[in-house]
DNA sequence: AAGATCAGCAACCGCCTGACC
DNA sequence: TGGTCAGGCGGTTGCTGATCT
């Protein structure tokens, strides 16, 4: 179904599956060594036989320098939680917020955790609701991973990614969008009044989180209490490029 | 101890979008 | 202006180790 990507295609004899770590190590040496600027071509300069998707994706997922890995904390998973609220399935953009995790990983994460967490929650607080019927996979979760968020909490929203980002620098213009948003409501815990007091500047967040991708307990916290800067300027490294480009150009310039 | 089931993770698939020609 | 291509994203699947019975 639908077009087979070029780079994709049955003809350039392609390796799928898990990737070896001699792989691993081609291909973040080369990055290393020369950065990104085409990943369609670089499997072939980095003598792989991979896809430049895949290329892309193995990066973006596991071998990226920023990436933190390991278990989620608390704040993260709270933080998680209210950024699916506001964002509903929108991984890439819940990952910008979060320094140090691919969109994968939350994915990952919310389908596998989360979501049970809560559906269990939203059961034993409405008496008598039944379960939903069983999943038709044997694993996957309890709606069978199919991807859709509950309709009652989701409420599209134009992500702040959705906006050119240099218009976005004025903070007034930020709680202008914020009151503006039709989906308003969906802000976690209706504090939106408390964004111009509360919210993590960006010089805030430069100093709470480390080059390795990495943020203290508390601003983790902060940005949780508020869910306000979903709709200011939050960039990792206050330059407005965001947190992928933020190590990129430390590690490859 | 062995099979069944669960949970977490890695990676693929298919579609969409923007850039380029 | 329409076609092509590459990058990016969300959804889904498959594998593997852990836990349960």
């Amino acid at each position: 179904m639908g077009r087979v990507h070029p780079c994709c295609s049955e003809e350039k004899k392609v390796r799928k599956g898990l990737w070896s770590p001699e792989e691993d190590e081609r291909l973040a040496s080369h990055i290393a060594r020369f950065g990104v600027s085409c990943w369609s071509s670089i499997p072939e300069l980095a003598g792989l036989q991979r896809c430049g998707k895949s290329c892309r994706l193995r990066w973006m997922n596991y071998l990226r320098p920023d990436l933190k890995r390991g278990r989620f904390s608390q704040q993260e998973e709270d933080l998680i939680i209210a950024l699916h609220k506001a964002l509903g399935n929108s991984w890439s953009q819940i990952a910008a917020r979060l320094p140090g995790r691919s969109d994968n990983e939350i994915k990952n994460f919310w389908n596998a955790r989360l979501r049970k967490k809560l559906r269990r929650k939203e059961a034993s607080s409405t008496a008598g609701s039944k379960e939903p019927a069983a999943s038709h996979r044997r694993r996957g979760g309890e709606d069978g991973g199919s991807g859709t968020h509950p309709p009652a909490v989701f409420n599209p929203l134009p992500a702040p990614e959705d906006r050119p980002r240099p218009a976005d620098s004025d903070p007034s213009a930020a709680a202008g969008s914020t009151a503006a948003a039709p989906g308003g409501s969906v802000l976690v815990a209706g504090n939106a009044a408390a964004a111009d007091s509360v919210a993590p500047s960006p010089t805030s967040t430069a100093s709470a989180c480390t080059e390795a991708g990495g943020c203290d307990d508390g601003f983790l916290k902060a940005m949780v209490d508020d869910a306000s800067f979903l709709f200011g300027d939050f960039y990792l490294d206050g330059n407005q490029d965001g947190p992928i480009s933020f190590w990129e150009g430390h590690a490859f310039s």
